[in-house]
DNA sequence: GCAAGGTC
């Protein structure tokens, strides 16, 4: 039985929607007395309210949130003038953080509410930002509220059992984390306002150009992230400058026969001197009788992707659906929320071996069209599942992107939205299931001294490439051919 | 007039 009169607790969560999400999670229950809703300071950070049990604990629980960080580092005022001083001194000026002004209504929605309550827990997302922006809250609450007890909650799901697990295994809050993107926005800061300074009146200068136009100035904005790209950008147009198309020539043969046709390369792949060519083709055209050199048949596996990451999960919408990377991280987040998937920003690309992965396989047994795959998959006989082979990343604070409840399309689901969550569910099934099976025969013949090869692949086993339609394994037959046969 | 990260 729970006892004792209850706890106040403030929870404050990274956006709006992970609060409303979150908050009507926990309050599911009759004991939670439903949940209420309040507004705050800020139009768009509503408060939820309701009770809860920690470990025999009663709490009422408040929760809002934040839009991102609170926060920003800028320079003192007097440096901020673009001539106000060399920009060198721009890496020893005092920067401070500061809440701007948009952002003072959460500020004083979070000093209210801390007032009224003994415990901070913190929802913000688990990544380094996140943490990060947890600092950014505690500072703003304590300064409120000197006896606060904080706490921080860890989840990579908005779904029920993550939520009610991570409530009740609240950890500290890793100073940490929050430190490293303090060190972040430090240098991003010193080295962008340095250096865009810097350049922008260097340039403008030496180049005597006229960098006003539409009456804005021009500024050639240095960054951590933009000068990579500009790097990318000059590289590849480098190489398209460079290249010189060069003429050559091949040697390709095919062999009719009552089985089919089988085209041979030539092993030489191709010659850039047009006698050579010309001198050997005409040795074998001359003796055109072909010898089968070597037969050679072996079983060739074809393996299932690793589990998802960001990258990949970007990577893939664009090769598959063409969609850009923006709008698949936009759709991403929006199934992520709804409890569908897991939270798609993470580096870690293998499952931890206390991930329940038969459970989350259980989930997909009814859909209509990859339920009978997902049942094969657990069926012990079928010989379809394998552990899935990790890529050897782990961000340490999220599982691979998996689907985390089952759906045959929602109503308010666009193209892309079903499109998404299909390739995050079969993407899933695939990790978990053996290799394709394959054949390859290769024949290489002996013409006039040059050698020229052929090979076919046949499927003996789909396995995963039955459920991961996106991919596909290319084979062609090739006709019989035994060591010795000759041919003309 | 400057960066990058969060989010709306």
């Amino acid at each position: 039985m729970a006892g004792g009169r209850p706890i106040r607790a403030l929870n404050v969560a990274e956006k709006p929607s992970v609060a409303k999400a979150v908050s009507g999670i926990l309050s599911k229950s009759p004991s939670s007395g439903g949940l209420r809703v309040r507004d705050g300071r800020s139009r768009y950070n509503k408060i939820f309210e309701f009770n809860y049990t920690i470990q025999n604990q009663h709490f009422h629980m408040s929760f809002t949130s934040v839009t991102g960080h609170l926060m920003e580092l800028e320079f003192e005022e007097r440096y901020r003038k673009w001539h106000s001083c060399d920009p060198v001194q721009l890496y020893q000026a005092a920067v401070k953080k500061y809440v701007p002004e948009d952002k003072l209504d959460i500020k004083r929605t979070l000093e209210e509410e801390a007032r009224k309550c003994q415990w901070l827990i913190l929802w913000l997302d688990c990544d380094r930002e996140g943490e990060n922006i947890a600092f950014e809250v505690v500072e703003v609450c304590t300064q409120a509220n000197r006896n606060l007890n904080i706490w921080r909650a860890r989840f990579s799901a908005l779904i029920d059992r993550e939520i009610h697990y991570s409530m009740q295994h609240l950890v500290r809050p890793n100073q940490l984390f929050a430190d490293a993107v303090d060190v972040r926005q430090e240098i991003d800061l010193r080295i962008g306002a340095s250096f865009t300074r810097f350049q922008t009146m260097l340039l403008r200068d030496a180049f005597n150009l006229d960098f006003n136009t539409d009456d804005k100035n021009i500024i050639l904005s240095y960054g951590p992230c933009q000068f990579p790209t500009l790097g990318f950008v000059v590289e590849r147009f480098w190489e398209i400058q460079s290249h010189e198309p060069e003429e050559f020539w091949t040697i390709n043969c095919t062999h009719n026969s009552e089985e089919g046709i089988a085209t041979f390369s030539w092993t030489r792949g191709h010659l850039f001197d047009y006698t050579c060519a010309a001198i050997i083709y005409e040795m074998c055209v001359q003796e055109p009788t072909a010898t089968v050199t070597r037969v050679r048949q072996q079983e060739k596996l074809k393996y299932p992707p690793h589990p998802l990451s960001t990258i990949e999960l970007e990577k893939r919408a664009s090769r598959y659906f063409r969609m850009s990377s923006e709008h698949t991280m936009k759709v991403a987040e929006d199934l992520y929320q709804a409890g569908f998937i897991s939270y798609p920003r993470t580096e870690t690309d293998s499952f931890s071996e206390r991930t329940n992965l038969h459970m989350m396989v259980q989930e997909q047994q009814g859909h209509p069209v990859w339920g009978s795959y997902a049942q094969r998959l657990l069926d012990p006989e079928a010989r379809l599942w394998r552990n899935p082979s990790g890529g050897g990343h782990d961000d340490k604070a999220h599982p691979p992107i998996h689907p985390t409840k089952f759906s045959a399309g929602e109503a308010g689901w666009s193209q892309d939205h079903h499109k998404l969550y299909e390739l995050v569910v079969r993407h899933f099934l695939a990790c978990v299931s053996q290799p394709a099976v394959g054949a390859e025969t290769t024949v290489d013949i002996d013409i006039a001294g040059e050698l020229f090869s052929a090979s076919g692949r046949m499927i003996i086993a789909k396995n995963y490439l039955d459920i991961y339609r996106f991919e596909s394994w290319g084979g062609s037959m090739i006709p019989t051919y035994n060591f010795g046969q000759q041919t003309l």
